[in-house]
DNA sequence: GTCTATAGCTAGATAGAC
DNA sequence: GTCTATCTAGCTATAGAC
């Protein structure tokens, strides 16, 4: 088997910095190309199934980052919710580059996107909501509150997101991390 | 001069369809010129800076629709808070459908989208801070609060829009306006 | 003002040499 | 495993008849 002449980890690398900021239409294959160091014939043996396999590998990529370093950080009772909260909330701010990324869940959860990746993308949101309903429970929440919290906390991310996106300014995103904390920490 | 086979109203309205709901990268000439009735090169003759120019001019219908429904509503203070925040939280209820709509600030705040309409995309934004802003200091917020409170109602209206869109849900979007009105009704 | 026809280009995808 | 070269389809955009 011959070296591969980008190894799978800088691979990734580059094409989900072409999905996340370009989107699934917006993103062609010579972008994705040039981003990856390989050509357009390389990224096809790779990713036989063309565009739509890339895109779901990015999306299965980043959702594993997510149950890494959110939602398994969440979940892991070992510490206090201060400290899991603490440390989750510290690498969504990476993760979004503090509200200047754009998130790929918002940026496939429409037209093609939405037709090709629905079902991943209902299974990203619902771990999110999962993990923080867990959360709310452990601090006290009934179910039905839990939920609604758990929500809450997909909107205020989602929705600074595209506050801090369409102003270009990381307040919104910001201070929507700092709410989420606080409705946990109360 | 010869008289438009589609009026103009009939012609953004086919056009708004697209551009919403596949996006500035997703929508083809072919998909906007079967969706108005008209074919390309008259949709050419009506815009001649081509799909550049059909999206500005569908953004900005939308603001004027959102200014006339939604800003101008929660502005007209011949009407009491609660009657105003009824009609155009109504208002929005129907221009989203119940949350199954996509929101075209956000299908248009990243990638291309934000490079050529950025700035109206800023501005229509900012126009709803504005709004939210001055009903919260009706209500007897300050300055600061109430700056706050306008942008976790667009926070709430955005982020509710992507769950109920991923998940292809109206409740997380209907649960949303409830809480904006509730902000300013307490 | 709308149309058919087409130019010119870029997209996604494949064949086959190395 | 990667590459150059190429195919076909679709794209944006324009020319010119009616």
């Amino acid at each position: 088997m011959r070296p591969k002449k980008i190894d799978n980890e800088a691979l990734m690398k580059g094409l989900t910095e072409v999905i996340k900021s370009k989107g699934y239409d917006g993103a062609s294959l010579n972008d994705l190309a040039a981003a990856s160091g390989l050509k357009k014939a390389s990224l096809y043996h790779r990713f036989p199934g063309g565009k739509e396999e890339i895109t779901r590998n990015v999306l299965m990529d980043i959702y594993g980052q997510l149950q890494e370093n959110v939602f398994g950080v969440i979940a892991d009772n070992t510490r206090t919710v201060k400290e899991r909260l603490s440390i989750a909330l510290q690498n969504l701010t990476e993760f979004y580059q503090d509200g200047e990324a754009v998130c790929i869940i918002r940026s496939l959860a429409f037209g093609k996107g939405l037709a090709l990746f629905g079902d991943e993308l209902r299974t990203t949101i619902n771990d999110w909501i999962k993990a923080f309903e867990q959360l709310g429970i452990e601090i006290g929440l009934d179910k039905a509150a839990a939920n609604d919290a758990a929500m809450e906390s997909f909107i205020y991310l989602q929705g600074s997101l595209v506050l801090s996106n369409g102003l270009d300014s990381p307040i919104p995103f910001d201070k929507a991390l700092s709410k989420i904390r606080y409705m946990y920490l109360r």
